[in-house]
This record gives C-alpha cells, structure tokens and sequence, in this order.
DNA sequence: ATCATTCATGAAAACCTTTACATCATTGCA
DNA sequence: TGCAATGATGTAAAGGTTTTCATGAATGAT
C-alpha cells in the first residue's frame, strides 16, 4: 500500500489548536463555529490535506450516500442513457452510484443485496421489473428499502415508479399513423410478460377504437422487442397473408427487424409500408428509411427517478407514487402518407 | 429511517456464547475455530439474519473492495460494454463498482477523487485518457492509487494501460481493403489529440507502406470520430475533387456518416464505394450496407484491465505495463472487390 | 449587581469491525 | 512426570468520525 498515512481530523485539530469536535463543527455546521476558530480550521485543513474519511463517517451516520442501481443489462443503451441522468441527479447531491449487473440472475441479485444490508448502500434503483430475489420473501416485506423503479414497474408492491408514458405515447404514435391515413396497422411486440409491452398495445388499442377502426387479430404479432422477433414477426405476416399498410413496433430494436425483413425482400420503403417505432435509440437516425419513433426522455427520467429516491432517503413522502413522463414524436423518413 | 436495527456481531456472540472475536474468525478464517464453536455461531448468524457491516469493516482494514470508474461518457456504448466485463470480473471478485461520469469536466474529475481520498474507492479505472485534474498536479506524484487506463492511454505517466491493439487493428483493416484490389484508400479521422486516432493511422499508413502503395496526403482527412465529422469529410473529399475507392474510418460513428453522404448522394454502395469501420459497435451490421469492421473484445478488455486492477491491489507487480488485445475482422457487405 | 440566556467549545460515547496479545487447556515428546 | 509446543478462545485497542452533554464565558435583562 503506498498510500502513505492520511490525516485526520485529529491531526488537523491538534494543528488549530482545537478540539476534534471543533474541526467537525467547522466542517459541517459552520455557523455554529465562531469566526475566527472557523479560519483556523480552515487554515489547518488546507495545510493537512485533510479529507474527511467517508467510512469513519458512514459507520458513525449510518449512511452511505450510496445508491446501488440494479439492471438485467448494463450493456443496453437504453439503459446507459438513463444512467446519465441517474448520475448526474446522484453525484449534484453527494451521492455515489454502484452499479450491479444482474443478468436476470437470481443469485447475482441476491448478492447484490448485501450492499444494502451491509449499510453499503442508502437506497436502490431497480430497472429489473421484479423485487431482488430474496427480497419481499419470509415476511421481511416490512424492511424493503428506500427505492424506486425504473423503466419497467413493479408488479404487486408499491414501489414507486418513473418512466415514460407508454400507453399515452403507443397512442399518440397510433394516432400519427391514422392520421397519415393509415388503417390496416399492425402492433408486433405482443408480450404477456412485459408489463411495457402491454401498455404500449393498450394504447395502439385505444387510438384504433378512438378512430373507429376495428382490431384484425392477425395483425398482432407476439414479439419480445429483439431486433430478431421483429424480423420473425415481419415474415410471419408474409406467411400469413394478412399485411398492413403500416407496422407500428414495440420499440426501435423491434422496428430495425421488421426493416431488415422488408428491405431485405425489396420493398420500397416507405412507399411500400410505414413502419413506427418507439424509444429513439441512437441508431434511430441512421436506418434506411430513418425511423419515425416516439423519444423517450431517458435523461429526465433518470433524473426524476434519483430526485424522487433522494426524496424518500430524506424521509419526505414522495410527492407522488408514479411518474409518468411524456413521449414525443419524432417524424423522419420511415412513416409516409397512405392512400 | 424505516430500517430497523440490525443484528450487530455482539448479537450473534451473545446468541453463541461466544466472543465476538470468535465470531469474527469464525466468519473470516474458519480454521482457526473449532468445529463445533464454527457451527453454533454459524446457526446464530442464521438465526439474527446478521451480515457484517461493511462501514466498519472497511475502516477498520483501510479498504472499501470498490473501484471507482472514471469516464467521460457513460452513455457512450463502446463503454457501456466494456463496462460490462469490468463489473462482472469486479464482482466475481467481491467488489463492487462505483461509475463516475465526468464529460470531460475538470471540476467534476477532480471531486470524484474524493471517493479515492476518503478510502471509499481502492482503485481506479480510467476511460479519459488522462490522470483526473488535481492528481499528478504539486509532487503528489507518488500518492498516485493504484489504476488502470483502459480504451485510452494516459500519455507522460506509466498508468497500466488495456486496450485494443489499434495499430495492429488498422493493418489489418487496410491490408483487407488491398487484399480486395483497393489501392486508392482514403483514411477518415486524422487526429492530433486522440492518441487511438493516431495509432490507426499508422497501422493504416503502414499497411500502405508493406504494399508499396504511395500515400496521397489528399486522401487522409481529419475527423473527431463522430458520425457528423464523417459525413463532412466525405463532403470535403468531393469538393477537394480527389476520390478514393475505399474509405477506411477511424471508427464506426465516422464511417456511419460517411455512408450516409454516400447514400444521400444516391451511389451505389458497396459497388461504387467500398467502407471499413473499426469497432463494431452495436448498429454496425443494421446500417445499409452493413458495415465491414474490426471487432472490439470488448467484454474482456473489461475483464483483463479489471484482473490487472485487482493484481496492483494485491500487491503484486502486473505482469504486463500494457495489454493489447486483438481486434477481429468482421466482414460484412461494405467492402467489396475493386477492378 | 444578579441572574437567566445564549454562545462557543471540549470530553467522551457510540458506530461495528478486525486483530495483536494474553490466557488457558491440551497435546506431544523426552 | 515435566516441559515445550500447539490450539482455541477472550480482552482490549484501534480505525476516524459525529453528536450528546457538560462547562464556562459572555451577553442581556431586570
């Protein structure tokens, strides 16, 4: 360890001729520290290199100042985006956060809990959609800390949630594509699973009844937002014989399938077929045809998340148990008039 | 605080009538305790769902088991997957990992050091490609903690450094291209300041040089690496009236813009114009045409600077002052035969 | 002048571990 | 049997803060 011998508050007290209380108070509660005493400290401080050791201090606070943040992905931009605004939220209020990968691993989840109980960490963002496992089990439901999902909510707990309107956004991205005159429109990326997913065909739903136009089945295609299903998903509907004039995707990684499949047969986009798709993901822009899509505030929204759990670890009630940010449309290339 | 008081080790003493040193050992070097006094405290731990406090573990030993990750844009997706090895070798390993995102502003590089100041962090994982402003800085050279660079160097500080092996990589992209009958090659991303700019041009200028090939200082443009200095240079070139047959991009991000001024500008790709990238980053094989390129290992470039990291932290000399690993042709449909 | 407040400071406890050292019992060997 | 060596456990110190409570000085009011 060449880290040579820090020094502490003791030295830093010892050199101002003060009380280790003293330089504490300096630090922390200024005002009650007269002014004199005050520059001393200072003086002494600047002169030590003092820093105050943050583990002597989280022992005795019993708080870390830590946020671990939990997601089955930490690869997934949509993800690393959101990280942004998490962080920058985090650190302006002198918080610290850790990161755990999950992978959707149980083991791994429960491993990362430890940062909790052991007082590593202060509060949790969860981007997993479920509690940890180990969590909410064997009646310790009374010690859930501190924390807030993201993304996607969580089912039968009252977590409290930030994340972008899905069924308002769906809707409104539904709507586009009606008003482009559009009437034949697929959803690809069904899913019972996925809570998102639900939500946003409740809102493909909606804007179709709100329009008077009547559900084909056949144009609901089950899909688990890959770029791969919203290929199998495009090709199924050849198979089928049952085609849209328009695709609206679950998500953009789901959109890019459903473009590869028809480019790859040579239709001319998006002459041929409109294709909408939702989140706005970095390559949103670059595909051929450049993708109309719903935006995602990904940086507000790791924003929001962090202010609300800051809000919850300063005892505050929340202001409110759900967030929901809006979506905005983004008109490129991939959506065209019809008829 | 909803969190109710946790089990303490006295606790877990009391319950196993033992002192707590010997729960102590009992939990960190379990041959040093008899077998049966190992089983009742084991059975106490069980029963007041103890777990150790790391605050007081960790000023008690004088290290926290975090590495702090310094980098100038966590959203970036070339980090964000490496990140992802980083965290999974950390955590194998019983560390957690701490992400600071400092867009390359000194004042926020500078404050993360507090985390390394204040024993929070042991270590320190550096993605930009210098030592974080307030080190190095006044004779505290020798404080330096222990740290790896990973992505880019640190240039005038012998910082272990993990990487790809950029100039390597850039040979063999250029020698694929004249392996293709290519012999007009224009280089897309000159830099100055980024040492990894530099270092492909050289694997490209040597590739040249091993096929006799002359260089046409007309065909080497400078590029920052973003999607938007590709599109221009690929502008530029038309304007400077001096045309290659291929393009070799610093990166992905510049040969993205550069196919699409190629394509806005209605040529035939790959026929007319043949593109190599460097990286593959996630979007890489959905552009059209999908993008020939070096592939990142990026996932163990996180693993190995994370295994060279946790060496320095045991103490141990690294074996190596540089990893270089290799980047991996990629062929897909930008690059075509020439002639 | 007296007394109650207020203000600035200090002493010491508490936060929860790990570990050096001491103690005592047991074992092994001559 | 006697003594050294080994093994298991306990006591107490140390790690560096924050904060309660006590103390004493200074201020203000009567």
């Amino acid at each position: 360890m060449q880290h040579q011998k820090l020094a502490t508050i003791e030295d830093v007290a010892a050199l101002a001729g003060v009380s280790i209380a003293t330089v504490s108070r300096a630090i922390n509660e200024p005002t009650k520290v007269a002014d004199e005493t005050r520059r001393k400290v200072t003086e002494a401080i600047a002169r030590t290199g003092y820093t105050t050791n943050a583990m002597a201090r989280s022992l005795r606070m019993r708080r870390s100042n830590m946020i671990l943040i939990l997601a089955p992905d930490v690869g997934d931009p949509n993800f690393s985006n959101i990280l942004v605004g998490l962080e920058t939220e985090a650190s302006k209020r002198g918080y610290g956060v850790l990161i755990g990968n999950t992978q959707n691993d149980p083991a791994r989840e429960t491993d990362y809990l430890r940062f909790i109980s052991s007082n590593q960490a202060d509060g949790l963002i969860l981007f997993t959609g479920h509690l940890p496992y180990g969590f909410g089990q064997d009646g310790t439901e009374g010690r859930l800390p501190p924390m807030v999902a993201v993304n996607e909510p969580v089912p039968n707990a009252d977590v409290p949630y930030v994340g972008v309107d899905n069924f308002e956004g769906a809707r409104i991205a539904t709507e586009h594509l009606i008003s482009q005159g559009h009437r034949r429109i697929a959803f690809v990326g069904r899913s019972g699973a996925r809570e998102v997913n639900r939500l946003r065909e409740e809102g493909y739903r909606k804007a179709l009844a709100g329009a008077g136009i009547s559900i084909d089945p056949r144009l609901i295609i089950d899909g688990d937002g890959t770029t791969e299903s919203g290929r199998a998903a495009a090709e199924l509907m050849f198979v089928r014989d049952a085609l849209p004039t328009a695709f609206f995707c679950v998500n953009d990684a789901t959109a890019l399938g459903v473009i590869i499949s028809l480019n790859a047969r040579h239709y001319d986009l998006p002459r041929q077929f409109s294709i909408m798709g939702f989140d706005d993901i970095s390559f949103s822009s670059f595909v051929t045809p450049s993708l109309t899509t719903m935006k995602q505030p990904r940086h507000r929204i790791g924003e929001a998340a962090m202010e609300l759990l800051l809000e919850l670890l300063a005892g505050e009630k929340p202001h409110e148990q759900q967030i929901l940010l809006r979506a905005e449309l983004i008109v490129r290339n991939s959506v065209t008039r019809f008829g």
